[in-house]
DNA sequence: AAAAAGTGTGCAAACGTTCCCAAAAACGTT
DNA sequence: AACGTTTTTGGGAACGTTTGCACACTTTTT
């Protein structure tokens, strides 16, 4: 800001001390008299001094801030990832800055570099579908920049990472269509190189197995855009369509939302006979017709376990070797009778 | 960041030149010539060089940030409001800091203030639903922090404003009900205090004297948590009911999928006998039943239009003292035919 | 040929902190 | 009373920039 606030300084001056002792009294750093602190402390009180995050940022070189990088805010999923990731964030005293990729590659790495060009201290990112080459972000990490990384996570990459249940929360999805008499599900999924495509992919082949149903790859859809583009998939839903499925589940938010639109626009009498199960946070699943079954993430926990561990990295003596990939549960909701 | 990427100095050193000159080299200031320039240029490109923004902020006395305030991120038309302002301030290379009021003024004004404290150079805000006092902006208006209030402006505040038309938009929700063939039509709202309450509540009024129907107070509910307790909607909800409307038109995002969350849960039947109009930007509106007429607000478009107006404002050489209120234009979506 | 004007560069201070090092003050021990 | 300890304080450099000023050199003007 551009106007003028106390200082340092100008405590220092006034008080007839130096800058040196203003800043100990202040911090709590090192030995000080009690008195001086008090001092200090009420005068600093009484002109309402703030100190400037900047020039500690300068001299400390660090910048108590942390990056996130999310595909999209306007997804529930991610917003309460983030509503997670500052309620543990601010605890601590730590700022952060969003930053979106629209599940865009390219953005996605200016909007990483440009965070690490403002000194941010660490990095909770959940890759954009898009994202195959990860070596930018093994630059970074390798100068000493923390990356923590939550829900879509790569397999090649040492650190600590945060993701649901994803097997297990396709595997009850599925389940659950089947125990309501569905044979021929359909699974329309994200891109192929996410790592909750594989593991959500499992899940879903995984419940098929128990039950005896023949796996039939051509009722596996990838989105490569998440569902950024309605055409993409409106066409997974044409193609779909004529396998006669007789339930669908859906492995994102973002998809599931947007396939039911499609299927409403394309094929609205379908809708309402198909059964459909998919992920989704969204906390306005009781409104939709045709209702669903949804796979709730625990979204707010994951941005909380995600921020400590990255919390943990930053404030690290000593260069972190032992690193946790911790899952959390899904959970089931909204079970719809058909 | 901790890990040391290449200063000023270092090219300086490796190019036998002065720190001052590399500078005026990168930031083109100056009359410096040609030759060193492109030197110091090219050199910069092959080490890589990226400006230290921090220090830069601190030497300049300004963050090349710029401070939001909504109260959710999780809600369609602020995060779109966001991606308006995201598109245009880093045009014009600007950072975004976002944080959220939960609609709490205690939580803004201790946001707002920690935004002041980074040092942003301007505030984008839309006031919280509890938010009376301002007081606390008007001081850090008066130190020079340039403010530009969206979508929630108070009136005795002389600074930009972005708008919705918000009595159009009301006004037009509400005589595509009574067009509809419905006469008692009840109005939920958000807390009293909110210019977008009044303007709204403006727009609802005047429909009805067009068409000769007589206002009843009875029929406004006033939330003063702006639907973020689901308890309040009840509230609002049950006591509505007993006067039998045959339509209602809701003020915003989150009251209306809220009211209809409520009036799902409390009165199924009555719930898809009701004719529903009311202010969202939810992309999924599509999917909701019952079926609502939607106002749309071109969030997008505010976001824009504000932060072109906060950058002009901290632009400015000399302090601004015309200030504008941008109207945009509001859009009634999906009709739905009852 | 000297003076004036123009051009390019470097020096050094400043932004507001933190923190190493040394100096001063307070205290205790003999 | 002189010394050693311990506790508290101050001086000043540093973090990476930007920029006013002075200086040196070149070109133009008279």
């Amino acid at each position: 800001m551009r106007f003028e606030t106390s200082t340092i300084k100008d405590i220092a001056k006034a008080l007839g001390l130096s800058t040196s002792t203003v800043s100990r009294a202040l911090r709590d750093r090192y030995e000080i008299s009690e008195e001086t602190k008090k001092l200090v402390l009420a005068y600093a009180e009484k002109v309402n001094y703030r100190a400037n995050p900047i020039a500690r940022s300068l001299k400390e070189r660090r910048s108590y801030s942390i990056g996130i990088i999310v595909s999209e805010i306007a997804n529930n999923f991610f917003s309460q990832v983030i509503n997670g990731i500052e309620s543990i964030a601010y605890d601590k005293d730590y700022h952060v800055i969003i930053s979106q990729s629209h599940e865009s590659y390219k953005q996605e790495k200016l909007n990483v570099e440009h965070l690490a060009s403002r000194s941010i201290d660490g990095l909770l990112i959940a890759l954009s579908s898009e994202t195959q080459d990860i070596d930018y972000l093994r630059q970074l990490y390798a100068k000493g920049l923390p990356i923590v990384f939550f829900d879509r996570v790569p397999v090649d990459f040492e650190t600590h990472k945060v993701i649901a249940n994803n097997f297990k929360g396709s595997f009850d999805a599925t389940e659950h269509l089947i125990l309501s008499g569905k044979r021929t599900i359909a699974h329309l999924t994200n891109s192929e190189n996410l790592s909750i495509t594989k593991e959500r992919l499992a899940g879903y082949t995984a419940a098929l197995a128990k039950y005896h149903i023949g796996f039939r790859p051509e009722l596996v859809k990838y989105c490569q855009h998440g569902g950024m583009h309605s055409a993409e998939l409106e066409q997974a839903v044409k193609e779909l369509l004529p396998l006669k499925p007789d339930g669908i589940f859906i492995s994102s938010d973002r998809l599931t939302t947007g396939c039911i639109m499609a299927l409403k626009k394309t094929n609205p009498e379908v809708a309402h006979k198909l059964a459909i199960a998919g992920f989704t946070n969204s906390n306005l699943v009781d409104l939709f017709s045709p209702s669903l079954t949804s796979v709730k993430q625990p979204a707010f926990e994951m941005g909380q376990v995600a921020t400590e561990l990255l919390i943990s990295m930053i404030e690290a003596k000593r260069p972190v070797t032992e690193f946790e990939t911790r899952i959390l549960d899904t959970e089931l909701v909204n079970m719809a009778k058909r």
